[in-house]
DNA sequence: GCACCCGATGTCAGAGACTGTCATCAACTA
DNA sequence: TAGTTGATGACAGTCTCTGACATCGGGTGC
């Protein structure tokens, strides 16, 4: 048997989320997420490099999905079509995620520290997309625009996806965004 | 004669910019800034929310710039056209300015906190463009797409135009984005 | 000219995020 | 059995940021 309890950074996160919903984030102490899970403020800051990063553990595991469907994209497929791509598995990705990812991004809005760290995984998440499609042969600019682009039409995806009403699956909502985007660059 | 120096905020904003580009962002602290201002650390953060926020004291003016010209274009004019003449706009405002355009991007990017602010200045700028054009009547989701695509070609030709031996002017550069995002988008 | 208020700044104390350093101790290894 | 490793704890310290109150020159009403 272990020394300790398995699992710190996954606990971590949990009593993270769980205090950032009941009492708010600013309202909430590392000492205070570090107790709930049984370890020291110390500790907290072994496994995430700031209070924020808590928040966003699983945001690699995204990246590294839109990369791999970049890549695996058969060579006929032009730029954009390679990202649509990595968008659809995307959407399966976030397929019976929904009740967690409305809470998360409520959490997320209510406070701008998180909203801006947000950014920037979004931002990673560009030019991760950007450097993949290079791989694939396309220039500059078109790479990092196709990249920004598609980042572009996720996040509003998203953002309409994780709405209170909203019933329509993500694919969905992606498909016709991508469209509106094409009807919008062709005026 | 007034009681104190004029332009506190002015002041420690270039106090801020010379130590930054000296010492680093990081090895700075807030008392630094504020001493060789003339001024206290509490001074200091009346005028600015936080440490980062004093490298983007002008970014709530290009906005504005930005907004009023997408107010202004011709009603005949489709979200993406008047998008465009707001990126012609400003590059006719960052003439003249491409040296400290040069400086102030290289602290920028010395230290991931300020990246970070500047992205969200980018999402407020996208923010308030789509804003701007649901005024003129444009529908979601065409107008935070044509929003965020429009700031991205602003960024990747800003990022284009500050680089080492970019001689062309930012102007150019934003035209020959707009065309690329209008190929990569219709493939 | 006098009393009064206003607004920018200073002073001080304190909470909380984050870091460096060293100690601890179960599990593994030779 | 002795030594090493790796995750954690303990503790002190720096820096960012905030609240509360004091200061005082300049303008305002009279």
């Amino acid at each position: 048997m272990s020394r300790w309890e398995p699992n710190a950074p996954a606990r971590l996160a949990q009593a993270a989320m769980e205090l950032f919903a009941e009492a708010g984030y600013e309202e909430t102490t590392v000492a205070r997420i570090a107790e709930r899970a049984g370890l020291t403020e110390r500790t907290f800051f072994r496994h995430f490099a700031d209070k924020r990063e808590v928040l966003f553990a699983g945001s690699s595991e995204l990246e590294a999905l839109f990369v791999d469907t970049v890549a695996a994209a058969p060579e006929s497929a032009g730029p954009m079509q390679a990202v649509a791509a990595a968008l659809e598995q995307a959407s399966g990705w976030f397929v019976d995620r929904r009740t967690f990812a409305r809470a998360r991004q409520a959490v997320i809005s209510s406070h701008s520290a998180l909203t801006e760290r947000e950014l920037t995984k979004m931002a990673r998440l560009a030019t991760a997309l950007a450097r993949a499609l290079r791989e694939r042969g396309v220039e500059e600019p078109a790479a990092s625009l196709t990249a920004e682009a598609g980042v572009a039409v996720f996040r509003v995806a998203f953002e309409r996806w994780t709405a209170p009403r909203e019933k329509r699956p993500l694919g969905e909502i992606i498909t016709e965004a991508l469209g509106e985007l094409r009807t919008i660059t062709s005026e």
